[in-house]
Parts: C-alpha cells; structure tokens; sequence
DNA sequence: TCTGTTAAAATTGATATGCAATCTGCACCT
DNA sequence: AGGTGCAGATTGCATATCAATTTTAACAGA
C-alpha cells in the first residue's frame, strides 16, 4: 500500500523495535508531524495503526504513547507464542523438505556466530528470527501475521526490562527443537518450545517483577467510575 | 477509547458481521461520513482500523472495500482457528473449574435450543459463541483477542457462501468437547477441534469452490510489472 | 451494435486552518 | 509545603481546498 500513513507507522514500528522509541515515551501529533513532514491528520492515521498493532497506546485527549507492557501481559504474549509455534511445529513435523530444515539449521548456524561474537544486538534480532522463519515455513500467512505482531510486542518487552539472557542455552534449544521435529518428535518438541519461552519470561522476572510503576489513572478507574 | 473514529469502526463491524455490508462492497467515504455525519477524515480513521482487522481492504486511489477472502484465506484462517483452540483445550483440560464446565454446558444448550427452532441466524452466533466462550475461560487477553479477530473474518467467509451446515453434527461435536476436556483426553480433544474445523472449512466448499471470479487487476499484476 | 477515444465528474490522498474541549505547567496564594 | 486558578499547549473534529487518479458518460468510427 502507498499511503504516507502506513510508511510513517512501518518506520514508528521499526524505531520501536530498536528500541529507540521507549516505553511509555510521547509521541505528539505535531511532532511526529514535523519530522515526517506530513499534515497532523497523516500522523493520526500511523497513530491508529500503530495503536490498532499493540504497540502504541491512545488516550483520549492524552495522546498517543508507546505502550508499556505489565507484567502479565508479557507472561499472555509468551503463552500465545507457545501456542501458535507448538501449533505450527506439529504441522512442519513430517511434513516440511529438506529444503525447510536446511534453512532453519543455516538461521541457528548464523546465529550461533552472532553469540561467539558476543554481540547481542544481533543475537536478540537472530533469537526472534528463528521462531519467524519456522512460522513462516508453515506457509499460512495469517498466522504468520499474527505471530509477528506477537514478535514486536516481545521487542517492547525486552526495552523494558534489562535482562541478560542466557543465549547459549536459548540458542541451544533451537537446535534441538530442529532435531525433534525432523524426528517427528511432536510431544517433546511442544514441550520444549513451552519450556523455552518460559525460560524467556523468566528472564524478564529479574529486575522487572509484579508492577514497576502503577497508573493511577488506571488504579482508580474502578472506584471513579462507581463515584455518587 | 472515546474516538468517533472507534464507535464507527465497531458499527460498520458488526454491519459486516450481520451480512449487511457484503464482501466487495465499496465503502465510499463521503458516503459514510453523510451516514454517521462525521469528515471524512474521521471516516478514513474508521476504515484504517477496519483494515487492520482484516474485514475492510483498501486500494490505492480505489478506496475501501469489504474484504473478499479467497478459500485459500478460509483454509488459513480455520487453520489459525484450530492451532489457537487446541492450545486453549490443553491449557484448559484439568485446569478448569466446576463453574467453567457450566458455562460451556450452559452455551450448547442454548444453542440446543436454537437448532431446534431452526433459528439459523441464532445457531450460527451462538456456534461461534461456543468457541469464543472457550477462549475467554483461558484468561489470556491476548489469544482472545486474536481469536475474536478470526472469528469476525470467519463471518465474512459466512456470508461469501450460502452453505447449510450440519447444525447438528457441529453442535454435538461441541458436547463431546467438553466431555473429552474435562476426563482429560487433550490430545483426542485436540485431534475433535481439528477435525470439527475442518467439517465447517468443507461446508464452504460446496459453491464457492477455487475461486468465485478473479480480480483482472490481480490475476495481471505479475505481468504488468515486468512489461517492457 | 460493438468498440475505442476523449472529456467531464467523482473519488481519493493529503494539506491547511479554525475551534471547542481538555490537559499541563506554572505562577500565585494560603 | 500544598492547593488554586489561569494561560498555553494538545487533542479531536469540522471545513475548505487541491492535485492525482479513477470512473462515468458522451461520442465517433467500424
């Protein structure tokens, strides 16, 4: 699509994911509208579409913020990703070419260099990248669409919290799972996947647990709305 | 969210989920803007969020249509629906509570009812319903958000056939779910949902076959864009 | 009658501007 | 310090305008 407001949300999202635009971080219509050099009501579409994505949060006569995520969303954002790979991997089982578990082993080849190294800007980036590719495998584009939106949104997880992963042993699971699944081990492989994005979360536990900060705004909204 | 923009994304919604907007409907947005007696601008917001739910698609300097998904786009789309509620049924099996098991009971009796007085109109909401019920009592926000998404496109697939189904057939199986979850038996539960989507996937099948008539635009793209 | 061309009208995508409602920040007062 | 009130900024929406593109209609020719 050519729209002007779909470029200027695609180019948010990115600035999101890389963590450049933070959590919780305003972003005002004319600003935005300054820097992409288009009209308010342009920004106000990207808004939307960014809002509509996940990643942005509206507030009536607020404005627009990059959302920040609570604790439990990121635990039903990781369990959605179970779902949907533990879904999409018991369909690849028996079922995907040489050709498919050639290209997921050649991501984690390329991902292993990436952790030796150390660089973990890239390995962050590869880490996602292999659960994209094996969705993608499953050729089901609206799961693929799905998945990936679940994927920005852990991207907003990670800005959030200053965890140190352990991605040797992350890394190493990708290569089982590849293993597993070649073998038609379904159940195990499920069972890892499961266990592998609960390693994740638990990552996340370290320094950001129940709540960090409250929105009064929001601590309120059951008793304001009740009010005489 | 107190948007104008939002109100009218969620009427036309369900206009498109009763089968009052038809897929391939042109949505002309000085039309809609008379409607709901609103600027455009704010019409083009609602349309924005329609699109990113997948019921609207708009093309450039065309404007907005009522999406017409291809059976390719029914069969991921049941695919998605089967891969999420199989997780829902593991998560749920053993897991729920006296007062959920109810509520599913209480769901197909209704729909019970409903069959019997051959309300197809009830029938059909209510056999949707039992699978959004389902969803809910997995307390994620996040799968019943997705799921709630693929259930509205699943209206558009509804009203692009004028399929019977086999209201029966697919009520029952919705009984015998329940009693597969509740003894624990996820993995023939799992194997039921599968099978039970692909029933309905099937139920389309009947008229709208391959492909009902091809956009010319799309079926010549490929050859448009290498022309000399 | 059918086909192809051309001109007019309608529609979209985007901008600019104005305005009421609301929120924010800050000086001010107790 | 803590509450009050006002000025300025921001949002949400309306209207008006314009270029680009598409659609429609009229028209001419085979």
């Amino acid at each position: 699509m050519g729209n002007r407001s779909d470029e200027i949300s695609k180019i948010v999202t990115r600035a999101i994911i890389h963590k450049q635009l933070l959590p919780g971080c305003k972003l005002s219509e004319q600003t935005l509208a300054d820097i992409f050099s288009v009209s308010r009501a342009v920004v106000r579409q990207a808004l939307i579409r960014l809002s509509e994505d996940g990643l942005v949060t509206m507030e009536r006569n607020r404005g627009a913020f990059v959302s920040k995520p609570t604790y439990r969303e990121a635990v039903e954002i990781y369990d959605a990703l179970t779902i949907l790979e533990q879904g999409v991997a018991a369909q690849l089982s028996g079922r995907l070419g040489a050709q498919g578990w050639a290209e997921l082993r050649h991501h984690v080849e390329l991902q292993h260099k990436a952790v030796e190294e150390k660089n973990d800007q890239l390995s962050d980036q590869l880490g996602s990248g292999f659960h994209e590719v094996l969705v993608r495998l499953s050729r089901n584009t609206v799961i693929q669409q799905m998945h990936a939106q679940l994927i920005r949104r852990t991207a907003l997880l990670r800005s959030l919290v200053s965890s140190r992963f352990d991605y040797c042993g992350l890394l190493h699971d990708h290569g089982v799972l590849i293993d597993l699944l070649e073998q038609g081990k379904i159940a195990e492989a499920q069972e890892l996947i499961a266990v592998h994005h609960h390693n994740v979360v638990k990552g996340y536990l370290m320094d950001d647990e129940p709540q960090p900060e409250i929105d009064t705004r929001e601590a309120l909204s059951r008793y304001v709305s009740q009010e005489a």
